[in-house]
RNA sequence: GGGGCGUUAGCUCAGCUCGGUAGAGCACCGGCCUUUUAAGCCGAGGGUCAUAGGUUCAAAUCCUAUACGCCCCA
């Protein structure tokens, strides 16, 4: 769509003209303007002092002219840098001729120079008057519209520059993103965790169940994947000597496309020794209450018309009580009985041709049925041992796993358990896994020889949690979709 | 994969039922204008109506297909 730039449009040729006069001019690029301030610089200089108008301190700022008000002999203009807005004020008189014509014939979208004092306008408006000014970058292309700004949300996701220039609340969403990715940061960093990184082009893809992408390397001549998850190599780091390490990174898993998956999607993986998946919600739990309080200000916070309240204790119920509790169909006799379990699924359009046991079946209908309806904060543990194929099994109950889930708003945003460090149960799982892959399970895990030999010098007990860094985002900054909060989401 | 909705000027949108030469606001260009802030007033220019077919004397409008996007379902 995009391979053909087209400039040949009146807009854009009334701008290059402009652009020569720039040239001959040899006000053309420049580079050199500085000893500017930023626009909050200013307005915080302000407030401290009441005088301005007999302050005559001079001030430069530079950046994006958004509006421009001109009514004869004096104008009005909004210039924009990160930090923020400030107007300033053109007089005729009190420009050259030259500066004041490279002003009128300056656009909307031009990244400007201006210099001079603070006042206050009569509408009380902190205000620069402005006795120099400069073009310093020539803008081409017309903004969208000063007013409805750009609200094409298939231009916004393609061209998120544009986006940023015109939508606050764009620019209030990634600056959350980012506070959120470095108040997660802040929290492990505390806790002496050792931020690591592992690779993204992997041999064997391991670590979640998922069809990976696939790459070559032409100098070895050998396929790679771009991996589905950091979780084996993290381990491996464990077997090292590593007792608390984290992982913030890309993930590349190809399926489909929704509001709630992007094939590039961004994860915090973190192990701990000694320690299991009971404390790792204890964690999680702290994790989430401190990012949402360093965030947002509060605890409680408004998604889609939905409250949710962070102060309260996190719900804690096992998949089976979960699916008790949603459906009148399964009692506590039926939900262990494969068969009745299966007559279910028919009745919810669940299809049961893959699902070889009890704990399968479990988990499709707690798939179907529960996920969607967990809404507020909640954990969910005792998970079938089947779907579990790194976690440790329980030592009560060998069918299930030491392992937890966690829900918000019907979507998963975290995944920990205890993890399996006994080489010959991790051996016989894989093959499990194997086995479902050769009957057509194409998500089903690779054997990864070298993790168990990693696993037979010995890992301590050890607890791992892996958090979807975008959906947390999403809830935190009440978007919709995923694509809101990627800066740069795959379009077609 | 299935269904629904959408695509008209650089941007935001009318027009489509019920077919008859393409509209507005902003932006841009020219003129006026010394405290505006969606500044104002006067004037001018600007379109492959997503694309390709079809129906028709005539299609932005009706029909079909395709592309791209959004939403829902699997």
């Amino acid at each position: 769509m995009d391979d053909k730039i087209d400039d040949s449009h009146r807009l854009i040729l009334e701008r290059r003209k402009k652009l020569e006069v720039l040239k001959k001019s040899g006000n053309f690029y420049k580079n050199n303007l500085s000893g500017n301030v930023s626009c909050k610089f200013v307005i915080n200089c302000a407030n401290k002092k009441n005088t301005i108008d007999n302050d005559k301190k001079i001030f430069i700022i530079m950046g994006r002219m958004m509006s421009k008000r001109i009514m004869g002999q004096s104008s009005f203009a909004n210039i924009k840098d990160e930090s923020g807005k400030l107007q300033f004020f053109v007089n005729k008189k009190k420009l050259s001729e030259d500066e004041f014509k490279l002003f009128k014939d300056s656009d909307i979208g031009d990244i400007v120079y201006v210099e001079g004092f603070l006042f206050k306008t009569k509408t009380g408006e902190l205000t620069i008057n402005c006795n120099r000014f400069e073009v310093i970058t020539k803008s081409l292309r017309p903004l969208p519209e000063k007013f409805h700004g750009l609200t094409d949300q298939e231009i916004k996701y393609r061209k998120r520059y544009l986006d940023l220039i015109c939508n606050e609340s764009t620019w209030e969403t990634f600056n959350d993103r980012f506070k959120i990715i470095k108040e997660i940061r802040n929290f492990f960093d505390s806790k002496d965790y050792i931020e690591v990184e592992t690779p993204m082009m992997q041999k064997i893809p391991g670590g979640a169940t998922a069809r990976p992408f696939i790459t070559h390397h032409n100098a070895l001549d050998i396929d790679l994947f771009m991996r589905i998850a950091p979780e084996l190599y993290l381990k491996r780091l464990i077997v090292g000597g590593f007792d608390k390490i984290y992982e913030i990174n890309r993930n590349f898993r190809n399926e489909g496309i929704s509001s709630k998956h992007n094939p590039e999607f961004t994860m915090i993986e973190f192990y701990q020794t000694y320690s299991t998946y009971v404390d790792m919600m204890k964690l999680t739990e702290e994790l989430l209450k401190d990012i949402v309080n360093k965030v947002k200000e509060t605890l409680v916070i408004d998604y889609q018309g939905t409250k949710l309240d962070f102060g309260k204790p996190f719900k804690k119920v096992t998949l089976k009580n979960s699916i008790l509790e949603l459906t009148k169909k399964i009692d506590l006799e039926s939900i262990d009985d494969g068969q009745k379990l299966k007559s279910f699924c028919n009745t919810i359009d669940i299809d049961t041709y893959n699902l070889k046991s009890v704990g399968e079946i479990q988990f499709a209908i707690f798939e179907k049925i529960v996920e969607p309806n967990l809404i507020e904060p909640t954990f969910i543990t005792e998970y079938p041992i089947e779907v579990s194929p790194l976690a440790r099994a329980n030592d009560e109950n060998h069918n299930i796993a030491d392992r937890f889930e966690f829900f918000i708003m019907g979507k998963e945003i975290a995944n920990g358990f205890s993890e399996l460090n006994d080489p010959e149960d991790q051996k016989k799982r894989f093959e499990k896994q194997v086995k479902l892959k050769s009957s057509g399970d194409d998500e089903a895990m690779l054997f990864d020889g070298d993790y168990i030999e990693a696993l037979e010098y010995g890992m301590p007990p050890t607890a791992g949690e892996g958090i979807g860094i975008d959906r947390l985002v999403m809830i935190l900054t009440n978007s919709p979709s995923i694509r809101d909060v990627l800066l740069f989401p795959l379009m077609r």
